[in-house]
DNA sequence: ATGACAATCAGAGATTGA
């Protein structure tokens, strides 16, 4: 079962790059981020036409998720749990049931800049509270993974320019720590466990010639539980999608499971 | 210190992103 995570920075612009991509790469599923619409404005019937089951996530003008899927989405929530006041779509999970059922937690992460200030401060409290529902999810021992924008550089080896964001909400000591007390947990980053080349990016900004430069960082990520990590059999990055026509700032990051 | 770039909503320019 191949599981893609792509934040699309706006299902209405996005559209034509996100078919093409689609097309070739032909996930199972696919953990979308930054759909930028609401669940009615969303374009369902396209990816239906596809043979994709569809959930959203969404909210007017930004953030929203949303998860495609040719086997059926089972057990369908949305948002993360622990804050009922939180009116930001970043959270949705859904259960896909192959070989074997695997828990799918599609996420989008705050970004928190500037630091410091009310954004980093929600920014921390989501990561506790995914911490939480990562907690939750493992006392089942079941396979289940955490997959999408985490807007979280884990290691300076994961950016082109570490000393450029030493003060960013990307990449600040606190936000690493909550970082690793999640992975500690018992879960398996599914990039580095199966690829340590350097200069391994998903992100690139828009700004300054970037992608020329290949001034990048990898902030898009899987997480798995030890039941899922069993299965893991490949983890790639679709590099080539960021130059394309209209292209999204994020690339497609995407896993291969024995499910 | 600022702006560079893109998307959204709205119908100009502010807001957000990373």
């Amino acid at each position: 079962m191949k599981i893609a995570s792509f934040n699309i920075n706006g299902i209405k612009a996005r559209l034509p790059a996100l078919m093409d991509w689609l097309d070739e790469a032909q996930p199972d599923v696919a953990i979308l981020q930054e759909i930028k619409s609401i669940d009615e404005n969303f374009p369902r019937e396209v990816f239906e036409d596809k043979g994709y089951n569809v959930e959203t996530h969404g909210q007017k003008s930004f953030n929203g998720v949303a998860l495609l899927s040719k086997l059926p989405l089972e057990d369908v929530t949305r948002g993360l749990p622990g804050d009922d006041a939180d009116e930001q779509a970043r959270y949705i999970e859904a259960t896909v049931v192959g070989d074997h059922a695997v828990r799918i937690c599609g996420l989008y992460l705050p970004n928190g800049n500037p630091v410091p200030g009310p954004k980093y401060d929600y920014k921390l409290a989501w990561m506790k509270r995914l911490q939480a529902r990562a907690e939750e999810l493992l006392a089942a021992e079941e396979p289940f993974l955490m997959a999408g924008d985490y807007n979280i550089i884990p290691q300076p080896e994961d950016a082109a320019r570490p000393q450029d964001w030493v003060e960013d909400a990307l990449f600040r000591p606190e936000s690493r720590e909550a970082w690793r007390k999640i992975v500690n947990l018992g879960l398996t980053e599914a990039f580095r466990a199966r690829n340590q080349a350097p200069e391994q990016y998903s992100f690139w900004d828009f700004q300054r010639g970037a992608w020329q430069r290949n001034d990048g960082i990898r902030i898009d990520h899987f997480l798995l539980s030890p039941e899922c990590a069993d299965l893991l059999t490949d983890c790639q990055i679709d590099k080539e999608v960021r130059g394309r026509e209209k292209p999204s700032d994020h690339v497609p990051v995407w896993i291969e499971l024995a499910a």
